[in-house]
DNA sequence: ACAAAAGTGTTCACAATACACCCATGC
DNA sequence: GCATGGGTGTATTGTGAACACTTTTGT
């Protein structure tokens, strides 16, 4: 093999949390060092020659940030020359989705290095992440309709009203109650749980359920789609 | 930034080819070096220090094949450490859809370095390229169904008949004619050429049609979306 | 009793499906 | 005329969408 000039590999990781008051938050850091050091940018680092991409990340993240993975996809990867000002590297990006309850994990670190920013009220950002970050967002907003990945930003159990919520946010339109409860429970992907959500104020108090990953794995075999519509309210 | 021991980045190429007859193809090429000499492999090499990755490609699959190609588009990046057996090499994977009328190009080229082999009849490769194949396959078959990809597959002027065997064979079932014809039509993005295909033997002859990749444009930005339904049948 | 939120049932419209029928050509 | 493939029309069925109604809690 040719002795060439060697291209500089690194992973960056786009973690979502979601909160109901907030909405959906990405987690970022505050560069220690040159480039746009003090500016924020999203988590990441160099690859290793000995670990894999996945590897990578799952390190750097612990490293950086401390979080637990609820879900890790590959997302893309940037390669453009120009896109690290000193010399040329590529990124493989990932997408990450966090669980509601560990979430206040943001107050445990040096919030100087590492906080939670609404996803419509991002700093201005380091190198193409805010490129990134849009790739993300649109998809986690498309792969949510097709596949369960939803269930990966909430509790691990939740009300029908805080799945939906979540829905409603990310789809960013309003979902009709009583058709999201039916089309949700035909899949058949969901366990009834005895407990019971005490409401806030008044109202009646909502039942608890539980994804069962080995469900949908039944239906994805069947050929049956998760599919959760999209319906044409507002 | 500290020096580390880097690595090697390469890009590689499933170019997919499709012929009525035969049915979707790969275009893969034999090794001259090791590792894997005299092997099938994906057509692809190293990414240099100046050029982006789609440059990358390109430039290879323009080296190496001749290929001239119709449509573009990351894959998936692969990263195992010991994809390779001598040195890290990680590899950004595209994937490419070439015409049907420039497919022919396979008899110019050295019959010995590339050639076309049907999806369902291939060869042993080096690396894990078998695995990036099918990956690649997967998101044909999945992409297919609500991006209008499938033209790039075929030559500029086609029939009904042309698309729906394309759609047969790459979703594996068979289509209703009618109902086909209809939900296309109703998509308004196909122009109605004045010309029409002369039948091999007997039979009415069909009207030719042309995708216009601006009338697609118009529905996707109204939030419409393609959506080739996946009919029941068969 | 009333408000509020959860959960179920009912109706309507439309689109996917199946399939029948007509059209244009070769032999 | 008949076979072959192209193209259109139509009845049926299933599902999304809207919305009304019932249930269970707090105040």
């Amino acid at each position: 093999m040719p002795d060439r000039p060697k291209v500089h590999l690194a992973v960056d990781a786009v973690v979502f949390g979601y909160q109901p008051e907030i909405g959906i938050s990405v987690l970022l850091i505050k560069r220690k060092f040159p480039p746009y050091q003090g500016g924020w940018a999203l988590p990441g680092g160099f690859v290793n020659v000995d670990e894999s991409l996945e590897e990578a990340v799952t390190r750097e993240l612990e490293e950086e940030t401390g979080i637990k993975i609820a879900y890790l996809e590959q997302l893309y990867t940037f390669g453009e020359p120009n896109r690290d000002p000193r010399q040329r590297v590529v990124s493989v990006a990932y997408f990450v989705l966090v669980r509601q309850d560990i979430y206040t994990l943001h107050a445990q670190t040096d919030a100087e290095d590492a906080k939670w920013f609404d996803i419509n009220d991002l700093p201005n950002l380091a190198f193409d992440h805010k490129l990134i970050i849009e790739t993300a967002i649109q998809r986690v907003r498309n792969k949510i309709i097709y596949e369960p990945i939803g269930f990966e930003l909430l509790n691990e159990s939740f009300t029908f009203a805080e799945l939906q919520k979540l829905y409603e946010t990310l789809l960013q339109r309003n979902i009709d109650r009583g058709n999201f409860q039916k089309k949700i429970k035909s899949l058949n992907i969901l366990e009834e749980l005895k407990e019971m959500r005490k409401p806030s104020g008044s109202g009646r108090p909502a039942r608890l359920y539980k994804f069962i990953e080995e469900k949908y794995f039944g239906l994805k075999d069947r050929g049956d789609m998760f599919e959760v519509w999209v319906g044409k309210e507002r």
